[in-house]
DNA sequence: GCCAACGTTGGC
DNA sequence: GCCAACGTTGGC
């Protein structure tokens, strides 16, 4: 069972329009590195909803609903989407600073490889999040 | 709006 | 195959 993180930018994509829509696949990645993550997930993963930009924090928690398959925006093939679906909103959102000020997440993607919008999260990462967001 | 970090492109 | 130039991302 792995754990991932996926960044959008509110004003394009916010947690409230995800919830509204139910369910989305995510499409627009144009990086390998992130493009092999989201070959990675496996259906039923949980995934951290994080908003770039503005807010700049982790706001939701989101679950893989279809694993990945060609990315339906472009002919080329080398780009995937997964389908993503809301699961639900943290008690408390988790702001990048309070990620940066806690040291058991010092080793995060989010802020050591702060531009890739699709990462993993560590077991223990993941509770450290939930533990900051009041969840649990 | 600025700028650092990083990925990608393209000339050699 | 190296590396400089350039574009993009994202925090501040």
């Amino acid at each position: 069972m792995a754990y991932w993180l996926v960044k959008s930018e509110p004003f394009k994509y916010s947690w409230d329009q995800f919830v509204k829509d139910k369910k989305t696949f995510w499409d627009g990645v144009r990086n390998y590195a992130a493009r092999n993550n989201l070959k990675a997930m496996k259906k039923g993963e949980q995934v951290l909803y994080y908003h770039s930009n503005e807010g700049v924090e982790v706001v939701g928690i989101a679950e893989v609903a279809k694993e990945f398959y060609q990315d339906p925006t472009t002919a080329e093939e080398a780009w995937v989407v997964v389908d993503l679906k809301p699961v639900k909103k943290l008690k408390r959102s988790v702001p990048l600073t309070a990620i940066k000020a806690d040291k058991r997440l010092a080793d995060m993607a989010l802020v050591k490889l702060s531009r890739l919008s699709v990462q993993p999260v560590t077991e223990h990462e993941w509770n450290v999040i939930m533990e900051l967001a009041g969840e649990q």
